[in-house]
DNA sequence: TTCAGTGCAAAACTTTTGCAGTTAT
DNA sequence: ATAACTGCAAAAGTTTTGCACTGAA
């Protein structure tokens, strides 16, 4: 099965109608790849079939989100950044705050840190999609060679 | 020296002229604590001093993230929602998805991923404030409870 | 004194909402 | 058939910018 046909057919099992629109946005935000805002998911989706309204993407976000099926950065509100939750191939992204740059990380590197926070805490990490911030390589190297 | 005293000190350390707006600004993030918006902050700050123009809001946010002093969260543009970058009590945040509840973390719980990362891929993840997302206690048990 | 910082006002951009028409189920 | 979804258009809200004035250093 296409990636693009286990996304429309997560929709229905998620009771969420499948239109030509809502296929393009799920398909775009997971095209895009990392925390596109709605505007960005938007003018990309909007390429792809003319005449996309922003309303709907805006609409369509909030309701894949209700759904499950992207998850929502940036705090409570749930505004601004989205990305698709990959069930399958769980993932954690260091995003570098300087460039933007970002790094995949194995899962299995937060098993551990995961279990002790819920333990201890009750609280459960995200496990198949965090996200953690901080300098990639090239940017630490830069800002200590501007002597930051 | 008085938690606003540090602040403007720090400001100045940095180079930045310390104005009225200024120091209402950085107390204002520093007060409300988490990840507010700029909007949220325009909206406390300008409480404290009527006048307050949102446009000094914006430009002082962006002069402070230069300067270091805050951090700007949300990805590469860096908009959207800032936090001081407490260096005195470097701390990691849990934040619930759901309720958008806030849970501190002891960064000592950090400091073995943290090295792991940084030997493997170079990248040095943020050890003064990370913001882990996930579910709490009560909204897990909710979400459970709900048969989702 | 001087230049960084401010307020104001306008513009650009983003997000939300109501409504009438369309369409997936 | 019908409830959910869409486009449109207007409104509300957010962010940026230029310019003249003010005030921190």
């Amino acid at each position: 099965m296409s990636c693009s046909e286990r996304l429309r057919l997560e929709m229905r099992l998620r009771g969420l109608r499948v239109t030509p629109q809502r296929a393009v946005i799920i398909e775009t935000v997971s095209h895009l790849g990392g925390h596109p805002t709605a505007t960005e998911v938007y003018r990309e989706a909007a390429r792809r079939l003319p005449g996309l309204n922003p309303a709907t993407v805006y609409r369509t976000l909030e309701a894949l989100q209700a759904a499950g099926m992207v998850d929502g950065m940036g705090g409570p509100g749930g505004k601004s950044r989205f990305s698709v939750r990959d069930l399958s191939h769980p993932h954690h992204h260091l995003v570098c705050i300087d460039c933007g740059g970002e790094l995949e990380l194995d899962p299995s590197w937060i098993t551990g840190l995961a279990r002790q926070v819920r333990r201890r805490k009750g609280f459960r990490l995200h496990t198949h999609h965090l996200t953690l911030t901080g300098l990639c390589r090239d940017c630490a190297a830069r800002a200590s060679a501007e002597g930051g």
